[in-house]
DNA sequence: CGGTCGACTGGAAACGCTTACATTCGGCTG
DNA sequence: CAGCCGAATGTAAGCGTTTCCAGTCGACCG
């Protein structure tokens, strides 16, 4: 373990003093070209790097940027994570991960806040669930915050119509001739996105619309997994069968598929599944679904924190990206 | 911006040093029980939070992980994440990610890990391809490391046995009468990890015991995505189809059940598809797959680091973890 | 009962940087 | 040519911990 150059090295090397050096480095004004560039020459030969503890604590920032979310190991977090790591990276700040995955997990979030907001110089946070005095503790430090998925009217956010959007799937099936179509979301549990409840809205909205009554029956949750939707599927068919089911994500609608096909029934003709995403799986399934730009989405919300730690001083900011129904195979009009 | 409480703060107010409150607070050794347990009260009062800049400063250590994988928008790195995040926050310790996506991206990462040593304890990285200077500079700094994906003799390991996985993949087609076998891999670019061309190693080998010539024009690259699956599957339609696939992926293989499909070809009727890693979408599609335990191999990568990090001095190991064949419909004997 | 030993505790020096403030110095103004 | 100004540079005070070292003090040994 070779000690590293510290900025004295680098400093007594120069033959001038450590502010020089700092300023030199850092390209803030203040220093002849000459002795500039001699600082520079002469930390490169050093391998001088600033530690990065030592910076944090003496300018009080740290050049990093949380992220907060439920989950990773499903595609639309994934895309998240790429979506804000793209933005963040570019801009030269590190990222620091945090998923909150349940009630417990939420509570240590909270509570660490304090810790965390001297560790991160912005936050982004995703599909978190919060109770309001939880979200009065995030404003209270100050930090720049942006939510993907949730508005919160205090924070910059980047949404989707969940509400359009799902009315739009829904009203596909009904226009194609779908009176019994079910939902599958999210729950149980602390799966129970808020995202789900939106989008269930939209799909009441559209039965509503087209003169459907809504069948609590047909609600099931499927907790935004494969084998969720499976279940979830599995469980309607044991009654009389729903000729469409419309769900909240494209793992569940992958699992309705494949329940389906387990039980005999194919898809489109015996029923027509939507999902919600629109992952590339789905179009190698030919699965109708809502598309999302879900990458672009998170580097929106990623910017706009960026923009903030820079110093901006806007009014929290909304954001509301397009999505599209995308048809394909597994929809088809009911015979 | 409430000014929080620094440790001077609660010392002052318990009557005692800083010193006795950083022992009494770490639960270090040397502090009289009515000491500690006043100091924690104080503590818990004024919300203090030591600032982690400043012990880490002091310490020289950083109570964080590192992990370094090449994407983030993949099932297959999503799962890595969730592996090691779960150990990882389990042992109370932050994550720093990075993604090292392409050349400049490695080039940069290697130039930097004189800073990130300083600002991660442990490292875990994932099938990031390099070379042998590289990987001298990596092991120079004296940080714990564990790869995953490729077996590194001087660091920790874990990894599967590809080659032998993919060798079973293909026998099971050979052995279902399969002569005319394409592979679909990485490539071209930076995407060519390793793990395609060990896997294509065990195809080889495969081909070879069951007496198969190998032919070069159905080798195609498929950029482990669904798109470049497809792309790869809709190149091999373009002559004399083979009458199986074997892909590096299941996101490449779901790409090649899609290219067949719109060249009118089921499967697996007129094509059999084998995929790799047994993503829960596979089980949905029917997909004959090899499967690996992701989130758990990754899982035991992060332990080790943390293990070395704890103190633990042991020799390098290497960790082999078991994968099988997962066969379901999309596999049948050839006609 | 003097001395020794250990458990507690405090003092203060790092840790490596940023930055407010002071200083120097050459060139300009009047 | 005295005086002033601003650019370049240096000085040093933090930033909030950890940790080495040295005291203090009561208990216990011989």
């Amino acid at each position: 373990m070779p000690d590293v150059a510290t900025i004295e090295d680098v400093a007594t090397r120069a033959g001038v003093s450590v502010a020089t050096v700092s300023r030199a480095l850092r390209g803030l004004p203040h220093v002849s070209p000459a002795t500039r560039e001699r600082v520079q020459r002469i930390a490169t030969e050093l391998d001088y790097r600033p530690n990065p503890h030592a910076s944090r604590l003496a300018a009080g920032r740290s050049g990093t940027i949380g992220i907060a979310l439920p989950l990773l190991n499903s595609w639309f977090y994934g895309n998240v994570l790429a979506g804000v790591e793209a933005v963040v990276s570019e801009d030269r700040h590190d990222m620091h991960l945090v998923t909150v995955g349940n009630a417990d997990a939420m509570a240590r979030f909270v509570g660490d806040l304090p810790s965390l907001s001297k560790q991160v110089d912005g936050l982004v946070m995703v599909d978190l669930f919060m109770l309001d005095d939880m979200w009065d503790a995030m404003a209270e430090g100050g930090m720049p915050i942006a939510t993907v998925g949730l508005e919160i009217g205090r924070f910059d956010s980047v949404v989707i119509d969940n509400v359009g959007a799902a009315h739009r799937a829904v009203t596909h099936l009904a226009e194609l001739g779908h009176r019994r179509i079910a939902f599958i979301g999210g729950g149980p549990g602390y799966s129970e996105f808020e995202s789900a409840e939106v989008r269930r809205q939209g799909y009441r909205n559209a039965l509503a619309d087209a003169g459907i009554e809504d069948d609590p029956d047909l609600h099931v949750p499927g907790g935004f997994t494969v084998d969720g939707g499976r279940e979830a599927m599995l469980h309607l068919l044991e009654g009389e069968h729903p000729s469409a089911v419309f769900c909240a994500s494209d793992e569940m609608a992958m699992g309705a598929m494949w329940a389906a096909a387990d039980a005999g029934l194919s898809v489109p003709e015996d029923v027509s599944v939507v999902g919600f995403d629109d992952q590339p799986a789905a179009a190698a399934l030919g699965l109708t679904t809502v598309h999302q730009p879900v990458s672009s989405l998170a580097a929106r919300a990623a910017a706009m924190v960026l923009d903030r730690v820079g110093g901006s001083e806007t009014p929290p900011r909304r954001v509301e990206v397009e999505t599209h129904l995308e048809v394909r195979r597994s929809t088809a009009r009911t015979i």
